[in-house]
DNA sequence: AAGCACGCCAACCGCTTGAGT
DNA sequence: TACTCAAGCGGTTGGCGTGCT
């Protein structure tokens, strides 16, 4: 989408990624992992920068994501921590599993900011009338309560406001580019991917039991490449993706997954 | 049906941070 | 300590989709 799709000075080809591309670096990352993600593209047979890749990978084709469809909790959340933390959209991403810092950015500039600002501006009118209506009748406090029960979600902001800040400390969120997010994943099947095609084209290799997203990730921050060949291989030789690899095959070491 | 305006959001850019040497 | 470089982060852009006239 956005950008129309073109190669800047370098050649380096620019804009919407397409669904081919997608599928290599999705293959490559699945294999090899994001060991370096300035070399990443040029091993993947991609066209693409480095940091390109990984904003793709991030935002997009990274496991566990979550779209659209944001929930009243998570809007909640989003404007309590907004309201502490400010525009720390990574940290805030960090306390809502599946949410990219991306997502939540745009969610907050196309929807919550003018929910907010019209919120407060109809309060800000209702207060003046109440407040001349008060002044009128010289009960400020009573008045109060009343503004209260008119706008609870604006009385239940306040709180939050007042309330002691606590940005959690999201350690296990503050993960380096290619750890996967576990969060709310406990099989494979679980997998809240939005573009289905993506869904599908993991489908066939998805294991009954085991977590395939955790598990070669986590164990012991190698690589157990053996363990998923047979998933591994038929997928990246289907698509097509380089066989040449900083790594032997099959011996792959990544300090970072 | 065609043109226009606007909102959405994927992707880019540039600055900052942190690790390695 | 200073320098380099990769990764992370937040602001911004601009094409597409959709609703309105």
């Amino acid at each position: 989408m956005v950008r129309t799709p073109c190669c800047d000075k370098s050649g380096l080809k620019k804009g919407t990624w397409t669904p081919e591309e997608d599928r290599k670096l999705m293959a490559y990352v699945t294999r090899y992992g994001c060991w370096n993600w300035r070399q990443l593209p040029k091993y993947a047979g991609l066209s693409r920068c480095g940091k390109s890749c990984r904003l793709r990978w991030m935002n997009y084709l990274r496991p566990n994501i979550k779209r659209g469809n944001y929930n009243k909790e998570e809007e909640d959340t989003i404007i309590r921590l907004h309201e502490s933390l400010g525009n720390r959209w990574a940290a805030i991403a960090a306390q809502l599993p599946g949410r990219t810092d991306n997502e939540i950015k745009n969610h907050w500039h196309t929807n919550l900011k003018k929910r907010l600002i019209q919120n407060s501006n109809s309060s800000a009118h209702q207060s003046k009338e109440k407040q001349e209506d008060l002044s009128r009748h010289e009960t400020s406090q009573e008045g109060e309560s009343k503004l209260n029960n008119d706008h609870p979600d604006i009385i239940s902001f306040q709180i939050l406001e007042s309330s002691p800040s606590s940005p959690q400390p999201s350690s296990s969120n503050q993960f380096s580019p290619i750890t996967i997010d576990t969060t709310g994943v406990t099989s494979s099947t679980e997998l809240i991917l939005e573009d289905d095609k993506v869904a599908s084209f993991f489908e066939p290799y998805a294991e009954p039991s085991g977590n395939f997203w955790t598990e070669p990730f986590l164990a012991d921050n190698s690589y157990n490449f053996n363990m998923y060949s047979d998933f591994l291989e038929p997928l990246v030789d289907h698509i097509d993706v380089p066989a040449y690899s900083p790594f032997f095959y099959g011996d792959m070491l990544c300090p970072y997954i």
